[in-house]
DNA sequence: TTTAATTTTCATTATTTACTGAAAGTTCAA
DNA sequence: TTGAACTTTCAGTAAATAATGAAAATTAAA
């Protein structure tokens, strides 16, 4: 396989899994084709690579900024912005999970604890629906220590050694 | 508030949450409607409940039964088939993670492995490329041990508690 | 069998989401 | 301080996704 048909197919691929998980298309596979490229490229190099609008480029690329997973670079002599992607994956990991925690695990839990307020709460039913939302709540909890462990593990040796035991 | 407010929102709200995940509201909220039901329920009830049409209730039922979140029950004397889903939160949890890594993760670890076969590996552009494809690939395999250890943890004492230490 | 109850399918329609492109806004070199 | 280079915005449009409802298929009681 040629490299840059296996560069496209990543693109391509990796916007159809970012599709997958209720992120846009277009902002996976401008991550993508920033997550690949070997230098800061412009507005306009996404806008050809990808065949997409100025519009398009530009409010995706302002969305991946507000994620933490691209940033603008100035090159000394141009006019125009460069963009580059962080290229270490396990940040780009770590950095969406805390967005994705922060933007809608945190809001969810935040809700549930306002469910727990009802009136008549020895009813059978309001029983059984407490403890729906209880659990979940726990399960809310529960990922949060594992997502924070899973942050650790990479940063720590020892963490990420224990881990590798119940492998 | 009111159990019955509290219920309406909660499907509601498990609508919004699941289409933020890349899962259709609609059976987000069937879900969730199943979860609070305390017995089982009929393609008339869910209909009635949410206000949506039969063939709509039909197919996200059957997508449900898909992902095995929820089964058919019948009851005894009633020609109407009824349904149920599985009130164990855990179990819930650990059923969409081997689904989804079933449907997505594992797909497209088979496509970073094919991408890993290119031309001229020696090429600086190709060393690049490859780097970041292999470091997607151990992310995906690490998050693999990581949600097996999920699993584990919530069927193992022991597990557990040892990843408490961590917290 | 018949036939009435119930489930399933899927072409059509509606809704939601994403994209375009031109106009407005900003920046900065001359 | 002008104006060319570049960025941002957003109303209008296009594309993707989901929902409807009526017809076809299935089921099982009579």
């Amino acid at each position: 396989m040629k490299l840059e048909d296996a560069k496209q197919q990543f693109i391509n691929s990796w916007g159809a899994f970012g599709t997958q998980w209720g992120i846009n298309r277009t902002m996976a596979q401008i991550h993508a084709l920033l997550l690949i490229s070997t230098a800061p490229i412009t507005q306009d190099d996404v806008m050809e690579q990808l065949s997409i609008s100025r519009g398009n480029v530009n409010m995706n690329i302002r969305d991946l900024i507000g994620w933490g997973l691209v940033e603008r670079v100035i090159v000394s002599g141009e006019r125009k912005e460069y963009f580059i992607a962080d290229k270490n994956i396990w940040k780009v990991a770590t950095q969406i999970i805390k967005e994705r925690k922060k933007r809608e695990l945190d809001p969810m839990l935040k809700l549930l604890s306002q469910l727990g307020n009802i009136d008549d709460k020895k009813e059978k039913d309001a029983k059984e629906f407490l403890t729906v939302v209880s659990d979940i709540k726990k399960l809310g909890s529960h990922a949060d220590t594992l997502l924070d462990l899973m942050v650790k593990a990479e940063e720590n040796k020892f963490i990420s050694g224990v881990l590798k035991i119940f492998n």
